[in-house]
RNA sequence: CGAGGUGUAGCGCAGUUUGGUAGCGCGUUUGGUUCGGGACCAAAAGGUCGCAGGUUCAAAUCCUGUCACCUCGACCA
């Protein structure tokens, strides 16, 4: 490819409304275009990135005996009836009307119509086990879409769906589809991608992961320990709190604490520690706006996500009305009216003798509460948010550490779920009928390319690792305009396509500085500069966006030199891949 | 959905308070001079000022409505 011909723009200015590095430097480096909020066009150079990703995706995929489906974008609504999904999901799941007023939903994950696909045919032990993917549009109506192309409406994804009949068979391939993650995301260049356990939800006992690409502007929060291997998203993450030290018994004493609702002040003002304080946080069940009041040691925070869980109901943050009965900033245990509430009590509370807590009156405090003498026996659940420092569930060493993270694939043990609620039957060796249990697997293809941009730049633009790169090497012709520049620029241009190394070739006339830039912008990983000062001695400069390697070479062996460094980078990411499984 | 903000040339912005010929920088086109990290000179093209109503002799500017986008929340199979 000719820079002259090449369709887009690059700018020299940040545009106004991007926030994250990889948004802006994509933006400004001519690889894609806002159509609508979340939704972007992508140029060839971005495209040339995605397909590539998507090469490795596939390559990944078949190795673990993976068939290349596709699905439609747009479902019958139908289809997610029958799984019950059409009415539990939320508005994320873009619902339309046909002309006819049949009613049709915008796939956001096709697990109804992967079921739909293969029901059919596999009514017999003997089709299993069997794994089918696709890459291909998703749309998910997000509340709120940013960041470029890490958080879009519209967004191509690899979803990949397998079925089995047993659950172990369905962990044994878990494993090496854990594997072929690992070997997409080092193939692709991304370095730093954990696997961390996360939620399963309403799921049940199921086990699911998230590759995650650590970086400070992650959207989600991962808690890792630094001693052994443990690694969750804070979702997902126990909390274990140590209350040592704090099991001395003292006598319950009601104290004036005028104005003082919050922890903070109440802990302050009582001149108490945090930690031997018990404060209420206030929910409401979406189903019937019962509350629910979650007791936790002062300094925590709940984890919304384990309180949904371990109630198995929708919540949301309550409004509490003077009929509630519900002394805002004062709640306490003590002479608490638990009429038509749900008391939820976090396993932090345990083994504290002596704390304080609200005395369910305005402006008063008790101290000296403690929990078997006066409330009586309660079941601890763990509904904490886990902590920088806290103690960690494997290996029990205070050595968490809280990190953000962008969640570029999961992998999930769905069971029987879909399979079940839409009938998907085979008969056994023994004749009898089985729902199949299924796992389900899915990269974000654009979220990948945004992550590796955004964990490999510099201020100039991004540095694309070579085997997803747009191109692989780039000419940069200074003083185009003159004879022996341009003609060494085409003829090495020529050869280079020749032995297999896809060229961009900058032709323009420009100055250097322009050149350079936009070279930068482009971020390919190997530049040829080929400049009249140069041409004196015979040479021309070869480096690496990275600029690990600057030299000069001559004319005559410039592009051996450039296929052998071509060679240099591919192995040097390669070497990084985990062998198959 | 809540709070805040912004819509003026491809991009970045000024002008709006106090109504009076539509501006600047980058980019683009043409000609010339430069030439190793976003050069310089000259000339030029490009805008129904988000949209719709209203007030006025006159609206980018004031009023009403509406749409879009951005940020922070809420939300996220």
């Amino acid at each position: 490819m000719k820079m002259s011909v090449l369709v887009g723009e690059r700018y020299k200015e940040k545009p106004a409304d991007c926030t994250i590095e990889s948004h802006a430097l994509m933006v400004r480096g001519g690889y894609m275009k806002q159509v609508n909020t979340g939704v972007y066009s992508l140029f060839t150079p971005a495209r040339r990135i995605t397909r590539k990703i998507e090469a490795i995706i596939r390559a990944e995929m078949d190795a673990i005996d993976g068939q290349e489906v596709l699905f439609p974008v747009v479902l019958p609504a139908e289809l997610w009836k029958e799984s019950g999904r059409y009415t539990s999901v939320g508005k994320e799941l873009l619902r339309l009307t046909d002309r006819f007023g049949g009613e049709l939903v915008l796939g956001m994950t096709h697990e109804e119509a992967a079921v739909h696909l293969v029901r059919d045919y596999a009514q017999s032990y003997s089709k299993y086990p069997f794994m089918i993917y696709q890459i291909q549009t998703k749309y998910r109506d997000e509340a709120r879409a940013r960041g470029g192309l890490i958080r879009v409406r519209e967004f191509t994804m690899k979803d990949a769906y397998s079925f089995h009949t047993s659950q172990s068979d369905l962990e044994t391939y878990y494993k090496r589809c854990y594997r072929a993650y690992e070997r997409i995301f080092s193939r692709a260049g991304c370095k730093n991608v954990i696997a961390v356990l996360s939620d399963s939800g309403m799921m049940g006992g199921n086990i699911s992961h998230e590759f995650m690409l650590l970086t400070d502007i992650g959207e989600d929060t991962l808690v890792l320990c630094s001693h052994c291997d443990f690694k969750a998203n804070l979702e997902a993450a126990a909390n274990i709190t140590d209350n040592t030290g704090l099991s001395k018994v003292e006598a319950l004493t009601l104290v004036p604490t005028p104005h003082m609702a919050t922890i903070e002040d109440v802990a302050r003002y009582l001149k108490v520690d945090s930690r031997q304080t018990c404060k209420a946080v206030v929910y409401q069940k979406n189903s019937n706006d019962e509350y629910v009041l979650v007791f936790i040691r002062g300094d925590l925070e709940v984890n919304e996500t384990k309180l949904h869980n371990y109630l198995r109901e929708e919540i949301h943050p309550a409004i509490i009305t003077e009929e509630s009965g519900i002394i805002a900033g004062f709640i306490g245990l003590h002479e608490l009216n638990t009429h038509g509430k749900t008391i939820v009590v976090d396993q932090s509370l345990e083994g504290i003798g002596s704390m304080v807590c609200g005395a369910n009156k305005v402006d008063f405090h008790y101290i000296g509460f403690n929990m078997d003498r006066d409330y009586g026996e309660v079941t601890y659940v763990d509904i904490a948010k886990a902590v920088s420092g806290g103690i960690c569930p494997i290996c029990g060493k205070p050595t968490l550490q809280v990190k953000n993270g962008i969640e570029v694939g999961n992998i999930f043990q769905l069971g029987t779920k879909y399979s079940k609620a839409m009938s998907m039957q085979y008969l056994d060796e023994n004749g009898e009928l089985h729902n199949p249990i299924m796992g389900c697997y899915g990269i974000g293809v654009g979220r990948l390319c945004a992550s590796v941009c955004e964990e490999s730049h510099d201020s100039y633009g991004p540095i694309w690792p070579i085997s997803i790169a747009p191109w692989e090497a780039q000419i940069c012709v200074l003083r185009a305009d003159q004879p022996e520049p341009s003609a060494v620029g085409n003829m090495l241009y020529e050869t280079l396509q020749h032995a297999g190394v896809e060229t961009l070739l900058d032709d323009r006339i420009l100055s250097a500085g322009n050149l350079f830039s936009e070279a930068d912008l482009m971020g390919i990983p190997i530049r040829i500069v080929v400049s009249p000062r140069n041409l004196k001695e015979g040479m021309v400069e070869l480096v690496t966006r990275d600029k690990r390697i600057e030299r000069k070479v001559p004319v005559s062996e410039a592009a051996e030199a450039v296929v052998a460094l071509k060679n240099e980078l591919f192995a040097e990411i390669n070497r990084s891949v985990l062998p198959e499984v």
